[in-house]
DNA sequence: CGACATGTTGAAGCGGTTCAAGTAGGGTGG
DNA sequence: CCACCCTACTTGAACCGCTTCAACATGTCG
């Protein structure tokens, strides 16, 4: 309700509408109407620079934040001030939806890199998708996915070894990212070894080790943070785990 | 829309309104008119025996269910047909939630024990919470709460030692309980060790070695399967795990 | 009461961590 | 623009927590 609102106004009109992202973000086939209201809610778009906090762990929960362009990872922090990355965000993507249960975050988001987001106020959300029954369940949606991806992380970290725990979290990024239009054998690693040791619960070594066997087997090509997949169905066979044996003179084809 | 619909009806009214569980499944203080429509759309309740599904991975999502007694395991089934524990439900809790998302159960729920379910046919639900602001809020909250739980199991995987994994699992389960109101020190395990082993990424064996070890330090008494803690506070020391050190010779006090 | 699943306990083996040392980038100040 | 430093990463070798294997004990159920 201030005067520099006018100046935004044009500018967030086509915000939604436009945003080459709003079909990733909520691909729920809005009317036009709906995508009006919608944008109305998203403030402007604002950028985090590396290693700057997008929210903290007991914050109370202002907004949900749709992701444009970067990374972030979400972790916990527990008593003795160690952390537990829980995810990484990647474009397309929602980050803040936990949280909602005590209207306080119960993660901390970090940029990996300069990154730029959409900020949505968590509670005009909600109460929009009163209005727009789309919407709700648009969010109940991203909800569950959040807690399928969680709980094939689960089954990775419980029963999982090491080598099949990097293949599919390898294979995780590379299908993200194609979904939202990327290259799937070619992309950089924007989070550090260690954090996705943190992740995967090994230990930095174990990541570096397996990183430089998968080159060996000729299944990735690796310079430093840059990834490229040579053989996506051997990476595929290793994520899945079941198939056989685990040899170690893999030289197969 | 049949004619035993009649006969129902007057079972159901009162179904949510005098159910001792409604204030825990749907705590958000709904208006008398509201409670009304919700008990409109929730079936009568059903019995499910032991080791009996309530649903399967696959399967199109109908229906969520509030449990009214007994226990439930949720599990995933990877290719190679093992299965991973993802959680266990107890009564007053909220059960099928996950495939929200694609429409279809993302994982199986099977009863640890002679059962009792309400079942909520999931479309009515979610349309019902666009009527009912609250009841939107509260489907979020639980889905957000169950990310949380997920997470925190996600910490424990990643990165604590066995110990403090079952300390925080046995933890875990005497608050839910207590909240519930039954009592926080004494409880059956309706799961077998297996199970437990396969939730926190363990041998069976370790398992039964810890249990024998909480034991013999004088923590808990284990009967089988029925539990009571003697010491709580160290309990939660050892689930929270930062406390110092991890003595062979605990035999503090 | 017998049979089978579930749980316990002991001993050996291994996957992955931890420790240690060295290498390579990337950023900063001189 | 280079020298420097610090962090990130890599690689090797020893160690250990936990699993695996094996045998036995205990319940449980037809």
């Amino acid at each position: 309700m201030t005067d520099n609102q006018v100046i935004n106004l044009s500018e967030l009109k086509s915000h939604c509408q436009n945003c080459s992202l709003y079909a990733l973000c909520l691909p729920m086939g809005l009317e036009s109407g709906d995508l009006d209201k919608l944008d109305q809610v998203i403030k402007r778009r604002q950028s985090v620079n590396k290693n700057n906090y997008l929210f903290r762990i007991g914050e109370p929960l202002k907004s949900v934040y749709a992701i444009r362009s970067g990374s972030f990872k979400t972790f916990l922090t527990n008593p003795d001030g160690t952390e537990q990355i829980v995810g990484f965000s990647l474009p397309g993507e929602l980050i803040g939806m936990d949280g909602i249960g005590d209207g306080r975050h119960n993660c901390s988001a970090r940029a990996l890199e300069t990154s730029s987001v959409c900020e949505i106020p968590y509670e005009r959300l909600e109460s929009l998708a009163i209005e727009i029954p789309g919407l709700q369940h648009q969010l109940l949606k991203l909800m569950s996915q959040e807690i399928q991806q969680d709980q094939n992380l689960m089954m990775l970290l419980a029963q999982m070894p090491t080598e099949t725990r990097l293949a599919s979290f390898l294979l995780g990024l590379s299908r993200r990212l194609s979904q939202r239009g990327y290259a799937a054998t070619e992309f950089n690693l924007s989070m550090s070894r260690g954090d996705i040791a943190n992740l995967l619960g090994m230990a930095v070594e174990t990541i570096s080790r397996l990183l430089t066997h998968f080159q060996d087997d000729g299944i990735l090509r690796v310079e430093r943070k840059h990834i490229t997949v040579l053989q996506l169905d051997k990476l595929e066979e290793l994520a899945t785990h079941c198939a056989s044996h685990h040899p170690n003179n893999s030289n197969i084809g």
